[in-house]
DNA sequence: ATATTGAACGATCTGTTGATTGTTCAGGCC
DNA sequence: GGCCTGAACAATCAACAGATCGTTCAATAT
């Protein structure tokens, strides 16, 4: 079965572009490590560079699924809802970082290479933002007029806490310090306006 | 007298570094164009980056010179001045990247080799946002109870729209809308909150 | 003595060559 | 006839040599 095989040649990939590098490994030694040519390889991807980008695509629905759980968690307010969307997603992106620098390594090369990939992945993310938004609307704890608009400017004010590129300098706990402040400018203006 | 000298390297080097870039100028150029020995130099500048660092440092004290006039224009709300601080920001960094993207490239070198520079500007804009913050505070426009932390909270917020590096591929229409609901966003946290 | 030079030095860049690698496709295999 | 191979091809990479350039400093000029 095709399906088989593709999943075959998506493990080897990710073995080899995590350990040694997308660079370093060969159509040639991914073919051997599914013992077959390397010109079969293409009867199942149309590239080397769409392996990758098969690959961050599955890293990058995984990280939205686990924020996708937050929606789902009883016992939040919106707010609360809210702070954990960033911070999770800041700690996520960190710890990729941290773990293997390969993964990054591979989703910048993407993200230069294939501009949509990324809008993909941002698309991913901003409905669970605005699912969130639209949840403090329903409660009245949030008076927002266009939760997909209103997410896509939260992402806007926390791109610094999705780019390893900007925040590699940075420790972790500077980080969340900074994204709290933030969060704290962005979740007032998100209250509703009381009346005087 | 060593100060002429030095501005006039400056002249020189900025002449040249516009417009044949940092890379394509060598010192013995400069050095010729300053009627001197290429060693010469070095009893004015330690080394050609700090030449560069120099110019780079004059056209951010310039950028910030420009924004502190917000400050003293009349007949402005604090809300109007915070809102032409970042859309004067933008558009300057902007128009510097689309008129000679040359000094945009020394920037991102000396941003790369000199970390601490880019701190230092970020330093020079922030003291005017804090001077806006205060003075929507004094007015009874904005509640802000640290105006230096929150003008740090401002310049995460908005970081996107500063570095070129990020928006070379959105026009300056998009990048204006998108700005325009990040200072929504924020504008509406900065207002005091109504009782009921 | 101080200011300046320019040759010398090491680091970096450039251009070139040979090898490696992604991709294709004519041919064999089932 | 569809599946698969591996040699062929072009594009890219690595390594090396030679040149260029930033920087230093002993020697010279003022």
């Amino acid at each position: 079965m095709s399906d088989e095989v593709c999943e075959r040649i998506i493990e080897a990939a990710e073995e080899r572009f995590t350990h040694y590098g997308y660079g370093k490994t060969t159509m040639a030694e991914l073919a051997r490590d599914c013992d077959m040519s390397s010109g079969n390889l293409y009867r199942f991807f149309p590239s080397k560079l769409d392996i990758a980008e098969e690959i961050c695509r599955r890293a990058s629905i995984q990280t939205a699924d686990a924020l996708t759980a937050i929606l789902d968690s009883p016992g939040m307010s919106a707010a609360e809802r809210l702070k954990e969307f960033l911070f999770q997603d800041l700690r996520t992106t960190f710890h990729a970082l941290e773990k293997n620098h390969r993964i990054v390594e591979m989703a910048q090369l993407i993200t230069a290479e294939r501009p949509e990939f990324h809008n993909e992945g941002l698309k991913r993310e901003r409905d669970v933002l605005s699912g969130i938004l639209s949840m403090g609307r329903e409660a009245g704890e949030f008076e927002v007029a266009d939760p997909d608009f209103t997410a896509e400017m939260i992402q806007a004010a926390t791109l610094k806490f999705s780019y390893p590129q900007l925040f590699s300098r940075l420790s972790l706990e500077k980080l969340e310090l900074e994204l709290d402040g933030v969060y704290q400018l962005i979740v007032r203006g998100l209250a509703p306006a009381k009346v005087a």
